[in-house]
Parts: structure tokens; sequence; C-alpha cells
DNA sequence: TGGATAATTGAAAAGGATTTTCAGTAAGGG
DNA sequence: CCCTTACTGAAAATCCTTTTCAATTATCCA
């Protein structure tokens, strides 16, 4: 009776499937946008009537202990969450309505080539995030 | 008397120089990594032992606001504090020391017109942060 | 060089977000 | 269908940051 990939994996993983859980991972799935604790609660509750901030909190962490949400950081706040996409992706995000696109851009192999050679490092990872307007919303006013 | 040109600048900006604004620039001037407000505090309290955690929530917000030191994310917590570069820089963390390099590496145009194209964004602003290991840290076992 | 005045300070209190505790509830294996 | 144990929500605790406020002090001006 579990339908639902992210469901399968926490149910992998050893966690049940609850009616709490369900709400959460099914807000988070279905967001076009990187969500907070308390928006996630608010639009899970609409799901689940009886779910408390607590489990919301448990709840996105496990989902990102599990790879499936992952967090978003904006200039300052940096607890919102976003479903992850398959493998490295970086970040495009609306500056007006905040709607995340994720996409995949390895062009970087050259600039990390250059800076550890300047600097030494060993460079392991890398973390891309664009701002900007998304298409709507360059065109309404 | 004020021979620091951050203090020149907080002058500037209106501001009086104080002992606990001094100590406070001055631990930020010379730290080589992020600091968060409590190392700043414990940092700073060695040279102005009356210092308060307050204040120093305070002179991190005017130095911000004056563009001479910046906010550093890691994966968790965001508020680490590193002095700032000149004009738009990009960063390099040691995950082993924490210790911060900011470099240039405006070789990005294409990737952001490729996106741009692809997603029907206009982009106004990126952020990139390497991560790796520094020399020290990759040689020290 | 004082002295006046308004910015700045530290301490305590308040506020907000997140985590922990705990007794009751319910998922899911047998 | 029952039993075990994970999971839950509510309240309390905790942690970090901001606000409040009376005392202090940097800077301006006579």
């Amino acid at each position: 009776m579990v339908d639902n990939p992210w469901l399968e994996q926490l149910q992998a993983a050893g966690y049940r499937i609850t009616a709490a859980r369900r709400a959460v991972t099914e807000v988070m799935q279905s967001s076009e946008r990187a969500l907070t604790p308390i928006e996630v609660y608010d639009a899970a509750r609409k799901r689940d009537r009886r779910l408390g901030l607590v489990t919301v909190y448990r709840t996105l962490e496990k989902l990102e202990a599990l790879g499936l949400i992952q967090r978003v950081h904006h200039e300052h706040s940096c607890q919102a969450f976003l479903r992850a996409g398959e493998g490295h992706q970086h970040l495009l995000l609306c500056e007006r309505c905040r709607r995340a696109i994720l996409f995949e851009g390895d062009d970087l192999d050259a600039l990390f080539e250059r800076v550890g050679e300047e600097t030494g490092f060993e460079i392991r990872s890398h973390w891309l995030q664009l701002y900007g307007l998304c298409w709507d919303c360059q065109t309404d006013s």
C-alpha cells in the first residue's frame, strides 16, 4: 500500500509510514519552491489536521538524511527545504516568487583546476546558486 | 587617532569609535576563517574584557552593512562572518581547518547564458563556493 | 580644556526557532 | 488481531538573537 517512491525509501530505511509522514512528504514533493518548517507545517496540516510542528521538523530531518530534500540557502535564513534532484545539481532561484529550478551545469572543471593550482587546495565539492527573475515575474509588472 | 581603515569607515559613516568596536574590528580583520558571533566574542574579549555579546552582534551588523565583512554559509549554520574581499569574489573553504580563501572567477558567463536561455530566467547574481582541503590539511595526516 | 549631549554600552528580559521530554497512540510483524 | 516498539503531539527546555533600559562615554563646541 506504499505507492510513493519517497515513502518506499523511508520504509526501506526502517521507518514506519504514518499519516504525518505522508502529509509532509506530499507537500515537499509537490512544492515548486523551498519551504520553511512553518510553511511545511501550514501546508501539511491541510492534509493531516492533527499534525504537530515537531513532527514536521523530525520528518524533514529524515527526508534530508535520505537525500530526498535539500536545504536551500538564501542570503539570510537557511532553513528552507526543497526536493533534491538526481545526482549533482545546481539551483536557480527566482528572487520574486521564490520558484526554484534545478539544473545541471558542470562546465566548471577548468575553474576548479585553476583555483586548485593557484591555492594548493584539493577541491572536493562545490556549491553554485543563481538568482534572478523567472519568466512569469519578468512579465508581470 | 584612527589608524585603521575599517574604523575610519565606521567613523565616516557617522559611528563613534569605541573600545568594543576596535576589538571586534581587529578580530575580524585578522581572522583567516569565518567566525560565529560567539567566537568573535571570545576572541574579542581578550582585547576588551568588558565587551558584551550584544555589542558583538551590533558591531557585526554594522560591519556587514558597510560591506567590510560578509556572511559565510556552511551546510548548516549560516551565521559565520568573514572579512569581505574587493569586488565580487567567491569562497574556497577548507573542510578541516575552516580556513577561507577568497578568489575571483568569473569564467561563468557562458554557463549563465545557457541556463538563462534554457529556463527563461533573467539571471542577476550568483553565488559560488568551493570546498576542499587546504595544503596544510592535506599533508598533516 | 572642560561640559553638554547624544550615541553606545552591558545586563537582563523578551522573543523566536528548534530540540528534548514524556505519556499516549498506532504501525506493522507475527 | 495482538503485542511490541516506533512515532506522535504538547509542553517544557534550550539556544540564539533582538529589544529594552539605565548607566557610561565619545565627540562636539564653547
